[in-house]
DNA sequence: ATATTGTTGAGCGTTTCTGTCAACAATACA
DNA sequence: TGTATTGTTGACAGAAACGCTCAACAATAT
């Protein structure tokens, strides 16, 4: 039930802007750089932001991006579905049709139910909720997940492609 | 988010055994019959069940497994964490130490708010929960997922090892 | 002994994830 | 008009996770 990376760049993008973004719209380059995230990346994963009506975005010099609305009236719930697709748990929540067992099974309701629940804390907040914190430092980041499995991902023929950002992810 | 067919299978693989357990162990292989999974692969979903405490194994003639506590004794939510493994959507939650910024992180609190409230739903919830509803047709089941997405399969060279099982999983 | 049943680890094919690259579209500005 | 800048989109590739099978093994009953 982990979260993938689209998750959480995407909400630590929207926290960037939001805090970056006072009238003019944000480079995502500029993003890219303090998320510590890849430009082409994180392109891909800005893009059902716009197009979900969340963003919007303006090209050619001094372009980027910029809420659509207030960061109070951007609610996480659609953020969230923008950036991972549905909140369900299986897909026989949301379509039962797709098993025929859906109205008698036993576990059926039970993936429901976490899937509501997480449902629901999302839909009390909005990206407001998000900024409260004195957190302006955005910069810096966290070690990726691939630094921390194995000891040594010793990097062959010295490669440090993605190794020479140094960091990137995690919250 | 969606879970895998761990969780799946697993939860109803002890709703199958609290069902047809009643004083006798129920054989994997009518476990595996009657919810449509593979035997071979049920027995993986089912070891760590037997190594965490919840079912217990006798091997042999005779043999099969059953529930080592009362229904009711049994939290799924620890069935979730010994089938899922943990039940938080990123690795900072659990694990500060992983990323230097958690301490100042925008986003870690919402994902430990998601975190939270999927595990109290299985917090207040046991075996008995999923056995309240009087659907002992455990038997038939779901089209496979595998089934849901492609036109045809196509089955090269007639092999129907897994296609004559005809449907297996879903909630 | 032998048949039965569970246990464990190796491995394989597929899908999904993460990320890159390249071609393209739109805009600002000289 | 042309050029640099910026976002948009799709194809693709490597890596990881997933779903599952197979085979060797251990324990137990008869």
């Amino acid at each position: 039930m982990k979260l993938g990376t689209r998750a959480r760049y995407g909400m630590r993008a929207l926290v960037d802007i939001a805090t970056y973004s006072k009238d003019e719209p944000v480079r995502l380059k500029e993003i890219a750089r303090r998320q510590n995230v890849s430009l082409s990346y994180l392109e891909h994963i800005v893009g059902p932001l716009i197009s979900g009506g969340i963003l919007r975005s303006i090209r050619g010099p001094g372009g980027g991006v910029s809420l659509l609305r207030k960061p109070e009236d951007i609610q996480l719930v659609q953020v969230m579905q923008l950036l991972e697709g549905s909140l369900s748990t299986t897909d026989c929540v949301l379509n039962p049709e797709v098993c025929p067992r859906s109205e008698q099974c036993a576990t059926r309701s039970l993936w429901a139910e976490i899937s509501d629940a997480m449902h629901e804390v999302l839909s009390r907040k909005s990206l407001t909720d998000l900024l409260d914190r004195n957190d302006t430092v955005l910069e810096g980041s966290c070690v990726p997940q691939s630094f921390r499995r194995s000891q040594k991902p010793v990097s062959l023929s010295g490669n440090e492609a993605s190794g020479d950002r140094g960091e990137a992810s995690c919250g």
